[in-house]
DNA sequence: AGAGTAGAGAACATTAAGAGAACAGTCAAG
DNA sequence: CTTGACTGTTCTCTTAATGTTCTCTACTCT
């Protein structure tokens, strides 16, 4: 897969959600007001790159005939719009930050869990949800962790350590009812540094 | 594998981080900057070592035409150890499954935005988290959407239409009440498909 | 001393990005 | 069915940024 220049990325990337949010593709003068240049002669530059690396189709002379291909994960990266709720439509703000996910979620001996149960609602952790586990024996005052007690049952808690040295796991739910044990009976298996949810769009 | 110097080491390192954090490669004055010397000249000679050691790809002449080698798909992908709270110790369970970051957030027409308030957190999005918005126009009834009303004000929120045609704006939160438009001044800007959050660890 | 590693920096070759003209094909309205 | 405006395609030009190749200097280590 060829590697893609800035331009040619902003053009993908326009391409992608203008098909996204109306049915069809862009034309060229409307592709190129929304990279911010004016020759449409650069636009089919870049698109004529864009279809050598496979992302697109040209149907040839067609208006709007462009079509976009499986695109795959060629960016790990997603543009960052703004903040919602800060009373700004969202095509305004388009454009520079992006969010990288590797940066957000992933680094060394971290892995993911998926979720069952309704213990941490509270908190924002619903089944079904998955969590990234950053592993580690130890763990903070108030870090949600992962405990196994009498190494068998996997949880997961907050954590409390009480003043005789002994432990508490509150869940996040009012349904349910903290959890005490002797230090030895809890054993941490790691730490939550991420949460993630996928909605069925 | 040919064994490399510290100024290579340096510069392989920086690259790694670099590709990791934005989702491109770094220009040789980048590079430069980034390692603290001067001389694109001597970055140049590093990168040729890196190359024939195999543990990058050059692309000639091109911008940024960086390429990692080795262990790319461990970069987008997190270990899936299992359920929690299926009452097994976690590293019994571990192994096979992984699951893709690009897989669970990247298509077409997809961004993030960054929640401000706490109007949905019953539906477990709390302030601060980031959403994965798939850009449209439509939406289905109890989707959670990004609207914008009079073109001012975008907020989110779930959506359910009225029998009139009206439009009824549902927060998660029961301090907070359900807000009713007339169908022309609220505008869909695209849905949620995806959350994630980030504990300091 | 000699070999290997670090670095500076000049000179040159290409690329990336863009403007815009000219031409040809498409499409929709009369 | 014809026509004219619109749209895609192909060019050439321009400019600045970037990659590539060299030579020269300095430092370290055995």
């Amino acid at each position: 897969m060829a590697i893609l220049t800035r331009a040619q990325r902003r053009t993908l990337d326009f391409l992608s959600r203008f098909i996204g949010e109306r049915g069809e593709a862009p034309l060229l003068d409307e592709i190129a007001r929304g990279i911010g240049i004016h020759s449409r002669g650069v636009v089919h530059r870049y698109l004529k790159a864009l279809e050598e690396a496979g992302l697109i189709r040209i149907h040839p002379r067609r208006h709007r005939g462009i079509e976009l291909m499986g695109g795959r994960e060629s960016v790990l990266a997603l543009p960052l719009a703004g903040r919602i709720a800060a009373g700004q439509p969202i095509e305004a703000i388009e454009g520079q930050e992006k969010i990288s996910l590797a940066d957000f979620f992933l680094g060394p001996g971290r892995f993911a869990l998926r979720v069952t149960g309704d213990s941490m609602v509270e908190a924002g952790i619903l089944d079904g949800d998955t969590v990234i586990i950053k592993a580690c024996q130890t763990a903070e005052e108030e870090a949600i962790v992962v405990a196994l007690i009498d190494g068998e049952e996997a949880t997961l808690k907050r954590l409390k350590r009480e003043r005789d040295g002994s432990i508490t796991l509150l869940p996040e739910n009012r349904a349910l009812k903290p959890m005490h044990y002797p230090a030895e009976r809890v054993a941490i298996q790691g730490v939550v540094v991420g949460q993630m949810r996928r909605y069925e769009g």
